[in-house]
DNA sequence: TATCTTTGCAAGTAATTACTTACTTATGTT
DNA sequence: AACATAAGTAAGTAATTACTTGCAAAGATA
């Protein structure tokens, strides 16, 4: 019997949570396969997360301190605009590459539950990185390099088309998916729509 | 006791499925609740599916035979290609929008499942819908009204991120989402990407 | 009218779920 | 060495799940 800290074993519960996910689907993220893959009894789950529910939770919690917070500095950066979009569209496409549970669980889990407090957190990912994607245009088109006629908030959504892409052809085509220069790709295509005439 | 055949009853069991993903969430899509949502026995649900997961690979050949094949007869149809893809655009998202709970379902239930059946019929009316679409724009390059330097793998990902958004925010904002004029606002935007300079 | 098929229901089924309880044992502190 | 706390377990719990069984009766056909 191996004994480790919470603050230990709540990091192995979260990343057995991300590969149950990915690998076998939400379906089997029971507490009893979580137990399973981190290596210790069902119970011991509850020593170190009150609920199931405060797993999900956490690990929302972690995609806003790493993810959202890199993509606000990099939002706030004093860099021309168009440096920062491409390194913002980068940073959220190699996150979501690298964390590929994270990708069906914001994408399924508030709509499965359909409760309240996850929904709340999972809008606020949502909503942060589309305006903080908006902040980069709005600079641009302020500092005259962009075209002013574009809906700064038209564009944002069309700019979340393509993390939330990304997820959908991660989770169809899990391995086959052609990710290289994928950010670049999308990143010299929307360039379009900003320059002006 | 009201007696229904088969063929009316199915119908009504997957409206019930659509209004409780909708309202309730994928969480609460037990056969109890769709019997109590059509107002017979849970039993009775098994006289008219052999099963619960026949219900949703029902539905999704729903989504191929009205959504699908609309958007197929758009595509070829023999006219301007900036006409097609505005119509293109504006019948999926109407579809989307009138057909809400679909939405959720085709979104989260493959991923949720990982069940390879459903998700081979996803994966089909994903690609059939980004296949449809870049057929519109190779068309309008190969007759020179479109920049041919740009990719129609690249662009038809970019364009699935509108209908993909739009579930999203459907899901996420349910009632308060701005949908007027959502596609001609996002047809404008890529069109963008395509004309020559 | 008699019969057959279809549609219905109530009451089961075994399996699974998240979580609890009662108890043990390792580890750090006084 | 004595003790408190934290981390572990096995064996429960009640509730829910998709689906089945046995039987009743409506509706169509003969």
């Amino acid at each position: 019997m191996i004994r480790k800290t919470t603050d230990i074993r709540q990091e192995e519960i979260k990343a057995a949570v991300l590969a149950i996910i990915f690998r076998d689907g939400l379906k089997n993220l029971s507490t009893k396969n979580i137990a399973r893959e981190v290596g210790i009894s069902e119970g011991s789950i509850f020593r170190h997360f009150r609920s199931k529910k405060e797993i999900i939770l956490s690990i929302m919690d972690d995609v806003v301190n790493n993810l959202i917070e890199s993509l606000r500095q990099i939002s706030l950066e004093n860099t021309p605009p168009a440096d920062r979009l491409y390194k913002y569209l980068c940073r959220t496409v190699s996150y979501l590459i690298e964390n590929k549970g994270i990708t069906i669980l914001l994408f399924s889990e508030a709509s499965y539950e359909n409760d309240s407090e996850l929904i709340t957190k999972l809008n606020f990912i949502f909503n942060n990185q589309k305006q903080l994607a908006g902040k980069i245009i709005s600079d641009g088109i302020a500092m005259g390099i962009w075209d002013e006629t574009i809906s700064v908030e038209d564009f944002s959504s069309l700019y979340m088309g393509i993390p939330i892409t990304l997820n959908i052809e991660l989770i169809l085509n899990k391995d086959s998916f052609e990710r290289i220069n994928f950010c670049k790709r999308m990143y010299e295509l929307i360039l379009k729509i900003l320059v002006k005439k």
